[in-house]
DNA sequence: AACGACCTACCGACCGGTCGGTCGGGCGGA
DNA sequence: TCCGCCCGACCGACCGGTCGGTAGGTCGTT
């Protein structure tokens, strides 16, 4: 199903593939994935349709390898350099800036193809379910942490992390690359606005409560598992 | 293309059409607009595509109905009342929990076909996108307003209204009627996230500035055009 | 250097099947 | 009798996917 690997003498091939999902994603991004006819991203890549199925085994295929190649950024930029940051605030600002500057650079069309997940078929479907719900997992365990510390707003946790993931995922459905505002800029804002909205505001002023929360012992354990 | 609306003598036939409307909007929701064929919807409702098209010229025309049907609903339960209200924060807590409720509601459905509207032609997606951006407007207008009465934190206006909705937005995705969270716990939730991330955090203690605040006259415009 | 075996990369033609949409007509109540 | 409502049969277009075939390069053998 997947683009499978071969022992060594195969790097060309894998490179056109990941030149034909960059090329889909785009377009299924634009059209939507049953919107796309196979001819229409073998024409895009200036080749045929036959030529596309000596690189992919099916549509379906392409799409999941689509879904994959994104997960992974987010795994390799966002959970994995995250999970390393004791603080849960820090943590979860790093987690929403660096995301968000994966949805909105160039060939970020990948983030939000999410929708079309129901277009394949249930096994791969759960496969994929299962990466994004450990990363649902990371954002819901480090807010938890935040209760635990009681600096988290009296709030729902599951409604809290998925809004977080609302703010997120929305973002690349409207933000322009050649727009006003830079990748840098929306980044921030809206780490500044989760980060608000969900830590428990101050009750002695703010520089007082930030020196004390530095003062005390943690209550919770440092480190997830996993 | 639309519902056209007769003189007097079909109060049957529209009963009739909002009915397709509301079984055709739930199968569109889970399956997808191009996944969906019209014999489905047709099965669904006890007829055949035939008997179907007797009340809808076609495939789109019904889309853009059950689309429009969602936006009038919107205006009025969301829009109508909210732009009565005058304290922009009271008038933005309205705005999130009032449409909170409607994505939430079984027959919601209509609410996050949103994607959709790419499937239509040119000249009815305008129509659409026009109305979706008036609704925008209110909300970045309401953010304004909190700005000029230096009650908003700095954050770019633009990006905090695409953030308050892609959390309302995002919300139908993932809540379950049958669920532990009821409609009301999401909404305040909600409300209060966004308010809370939008709100500039208080320089003196939160009840001294509440009443401040009401002594305060405003420096905005008391209500906005339109 | 010449040759054939073999490979990747790709194409034109075609297939079964499904789609949105049409048409002529049946049928039951006013 | 007429009209709103609905059906079975059907159409052309297009879909995802397959098939046989080929141009061009690499490599081992002679």
């Amino acid at each position: 199903m997947a683009a499978q690997r071969r022992s060594a003498p195969v790097p060309r091939l894998d490179a056109r593939r990941a030149e034909i999902c960059r090329a889909a994603a785009q377009i299924f991004r634009d059209r939507g994935f049953d919107a796309t006819s196979v001819s229409d991203i073998a024409r895009a890549l200036g080749l045929t349709k036959a030529g596309l199925y000596h690189y992919f085994d099916s549509k379906e295929a392409l799409l999941f390898d689509i879904m994959s190649f994104g997960l992974d950024r987010v795994r390799d930029e966002v959970v994995v350099p995250v999970r390393a940051i004791r603080d849960p605030e820090d943590r979860l600002r790093q987690l929403i800036v660096r995301h968000a500057r994966i949805t909105t650079r160039g060939q970020g069309a990948v983030a939000h193809l999410g929708d079309e997940i129901r277009a394949l078929p249930p096994a791969s479907r759960k496969q994929l379910e299962e990466r994004m719900r450990v990363y649902f997992d990371l954002i819901r365990d480090t807010l938890a942490e935040l209760k635990s510390a009681g600096r988290l707003r009296h709030v729902d946790l599951t409604v809290a992390a998925f809004s977080v993931l609302g703010m997120i995922l929305w973002l690349p459905r409207w933000f322009r690359q050649d727009g006003r505002l830079t990748q840098e800029q929306v980044a921030n804002d809206i780490a500044n606005l989760a980060i608000g909205g969900l830590i428990a505001p101050a009750r002695s002023s703010q520089a007082h409560r930030k020196g004390l929360r530095k003062m005390q012992p943690r209550r919770h354990e440092d480190t997830k598992k996993n």
